[in-house]
DNA sequence: GTGAAAGCGCTAACAA
DNA sequence: TTGTTAGCGCTTTCAC
């Protein structure tokens, strides 16, 4: 029942100038010659009807549809957001769209996604199953993947790697704790209504036990915060168990957002932020600098990120292999790691 | 040079089904009898060759696309990312594809978004100027706006209108402010790198100066601050307001990020919130959680709006006029305006 | 109950 | 230099 009032159409451009619609296609592709009396006739027409070519019967044709998609774990994530306006600035002049949607791991959703054609697909998500990444990439769809993880041989070579930094970030965090001479380091990991466990395969999981065990740590299961549902939870939790005498004095947090719950349960259990604690996030989002005291954070090179995308697009559209990217971010320090004069 | 590989077409499952393409058609559709047994043979092959329906031809057909659009102001505020996210969740079982994008206000941005064809367009947009929605809805798609502002007469009957609870928010936030006896109170309104001002067609400022007016106070230049580029600059400037006398015992923040930027500047400045200066923001954002003191903030019913959007759509695409709806949001109360015992 | 064929808006051989 | 025409993948009369 969805009516769409005509849009003109290149045979209404063809009749208007008095010329085959070839000839419209031509002027407006710029692809072959066109006497010039007629061009000028067509481009007046376009004008006067204010006609756009149909991007989708462009689409149906095999040719651009000038849309490329975002897919992300966490579409209120600001990170996203971020890179995706970059990506937007980069793009308004080639003509692109570009929108941000949330990851279902779904064959219908992946479907949805292959049917609707798109001229390259970002990926960015730690939970998006690898079996449909792959479905993606054997549309032919240039496909960027955002590395928050691991993907296996059958993705390598095939889709473009951006390393963002994320792995460099988390190993950042642990060297400045360490340089502050932190003996118990703890990381907070992701809350999750699937207990989603993070393994060895997600990057910032990685990031800091290989950093943890570079710098001459020992690992116990105290130096991981997992398996909490909310972020309610995690608080209460954390309060109790620090309570009952977790060995603390430095906190990674997997994000700000668990970094400031992991602060606030600091605070009200009496300790001191970061005289007894220390305390760094990832993001570097907004409440970084909201909080109290203030949250050192990793800051990611969003605008070189979406650089990184859009150039791996053009490279892959010019017919070369997907390119390898490797970015680094760098921490904003602020007060809850600056000890006081 | 956008090469895809050949997904199978209904050509490819009717050779295999052995029927013609016709009969293919009709049971994918389900809208004609076909014989029991060659409409098994059909489902087998589409099952076989992993057959989906292409959805770019459907939609040269004039059929649906199964895509709906949110365009936004600012992509990187969680507010939309939550309504995207309920929208998806209730779009899933109808196989719908939600996805954000940030506006432009050009004539290119939206042809692109005209000949991409959606199935519905919610605009969500204090900038994105009526010409352009007007365009939008002259193609026929449906489109539902969420009211952050006031259009004219050409948009009425035309879109679907929800208002948000914007207005009546703000106005709360000023209601509670009157109740604890608060004699100046000041809105910040919008930094804007383009010195954009609000007028009382935005609904924020609107709903501040009516009820200012409602509640007796006299407005002066002093109850609204407006005109800075950056919250940096902003900060600076209520800085040195304050210092040279500001009167104000009240904040109604434009939103959650500019209420903690005057609480930081408030701080900073040796006031006390609430006890000096009370503080209410918009948005319900996380950060009015992590700041300290906590904000209190107005939360819009993001589950209604997301319902209600796409109820919209739904009664549009049965032939309904578009509809209005009115929501409601509430203040949720933190320490920033809850005077201690 | 099923199939042939036209056509959605557009491009690109191929002919003229 | 320009027009004719055959499709891209699909739906939908209209015959059979």
């Amino acid at each position: 029942m969805i009516k769409r009032e005509k849009a003109p159409t290149r045979k209404d451009v063809a009749d208007l100038a008095g010329v085959s619609e070839t000839v419209v296609s031509y002027v407006i592709n710029n692809n072959r010659y066109v006497a010039k009396e007629k061009r000028e006739r067509v481009l007046a027409a376009v004008e006067q009807l204010n006609y756009r070519p149909n991007n989708i019967a462009l689409a149906l044709k095999g040719k651009r549809t000038n849309h490329i998609l975002f897919i992300c774990d966490n579409i209120s994530n600001e990170y996203f957001g971020k890179i995706v306006e970059e990506m937007a600035r980069i793009a308004a002049e080639s003509g692109h769209l570009i929108s941000l949607m949330g990851s279902r791991n779904d064959d219908s959703f992946v479907s949805l996604v292959c049917s609707r054609v798109f001229d390259g697909i970002v990926i960015s998500s730690t939970s998006f199953e690898e079996k449909y990444v792959l479905r993606l990439i054997d549309t032919g769809t240039p496909v960027v993947l955002l590395m928050n993880r691991e993907y296996t041989k059958h993705v390598a070579g095939r889709a473009a790697q951006i390393y963002t930094g994320i792995h460099s970030g988390i190993k950042d965090c642990v060297q400045l704790l360490h340089d502050m001479g932190r003996q118990h380091i703890v990381y907070i990991d992701r809350v999750s209504k699937k207990r989603h466990f993070s393994t060895m395969a997600d990057w910032r999981y990685n990031g800091f036990v290989t950093k943890m065990q570079e710098c001459g740590y020992r690992i116990t299961k105290d130096n991981v915060i997992v398996g909490y549902e909310t972020e309610e939870e995690l608080y209460t939790a954390l309060c109790q168990r620090i309570r009952e005498g977790l060995q603390v004095d430095g906190i990674v947090g997997r994000n700000d957002a668990l970094a400031c719950v992991a602060m606030q349960a600091l605070k009200d259990c009496g300790l001191r932020i970061p005289e007894d604690v220390a305390v760094v996030g990832f993001d570097n989002s907004r409440m970084s600098s909201y909080c109290t005291p203030r949250l050192s954070s990793v800051e990611l090179n969003k605008p070189a990120i979406a650089q990184a995308i859009m150039d791996a697009f053009e490279e892959m559209n010019q017919g070369s292999a997907p390119p390898v990217v490797r970015l680094k971010g760098h921490i904003v320090e602020r007060e809850s790691t600056r000890m006081p004069e």
